[in-house]
DNA sequence: CTCAAAGTGAGAATGATTGTCAAAACCGTT
DNA sequence: AACGGTTTTGACAATCATTCTCACTTTGAG
């Protein structure tokens, strides 16, 4: 069942991809939508390949460390992951279904660094989320 | 000390502020900071006026919603809140010292929107703050 | 004054996240 | 292949913010 199948070794940037980090890793390229720690575990389970809690947040926390993954807190304080593109941008999330939407702001992003200078700020970042309600569940809604 | 809107009873909008609710009401506007619930209750109880935390949960949270109080999550998952003004703004918080500074940009506001609606999302609302080191920050940091 | 609804508070309960530490996997060496 | 040393893992305990519970107090109307 662990079988490795690691063919060619190709190329390995970093130490050591660990079996479990794979498959951590490879449940968030498949979901579409932010998920939390505790439904990955949960998912990583059910799907066979035994993953311990610790070891998701841990795998998890480097991961977004590394800028593989991106988080966001959902209303009640849940961290919730997603694997990203690399290059910087923001979500556009459905309230209800989930369903997010990568989306790019040049224009806001030169306006946040700005504005951060302008008042003596340096090392700047931000956080932007746009929540709303997708057609389709404005339409199911009804 | 909790003397304030006690001149007529004229047109009350709200039913009754009561002597806690107004504790922590006056507690943030003299905040210039956003301030935990924890933070608030510990402070509520070395000023003598003790409120109980359960309390300090539901005033806040009730502050929130009538849109009186701001709140965001710092990166540990903890809820901060803050007195505001009621028009829409964002945040420009030092990431040493927890300075804000409000900010408002209503050429993000339009941006935000127009992304939204282009791609079918309505009710669209969204988070913004910007994070930095001011420069009384970065001068103490050497 | 009397009743009932609303608010309060102390502590228990919840639940995500983190810490602990012994066992397991990994790696370059011998 | 076996050997040390290092890293990772995982079951479980510990932490901690937040919420829930429920008896008690306050408030307002009649």
């Amino acid at each position: 069942m662990t079988s490795s199948t690691n063919t060619s070794g190709s190329a390995a940037t970093s130490r050591k991809p660990t079996r479990q980090q794979v498959a951590v890793a490879e449940l968030l390229e498949r979901s579409d939508d932010f998920t939390s720690a505790q439904t990955v575990h949960a998912r990583l389970r059910d799907a066979g390949a035994g993953v311990g809690l610790a070891t998701v947040y841990r795998t998890l926390q480097s991961m977004v460390e590394a800028g593989t993954v991106d988080v966001l807190r959902t209303d009640d304080g849940e961290a919730v992951y997603r694997a990203c593109s690399t290059h910087h941008h923001h979500h556009l999330v459905c309230r209800a279904c989930g369903r997010t939407v990568e989306v790019e702001g040049p224009a806001v992003e030169k306006w946040a660094d700005k504005i951060a200078s302008d008042h003596g700020f340096s090392g700047v970042t931000h956080t932007l989320e746009i929540f709303g309600t997708c057609a389709d569940c404005t339409a199911t809604a009804d």
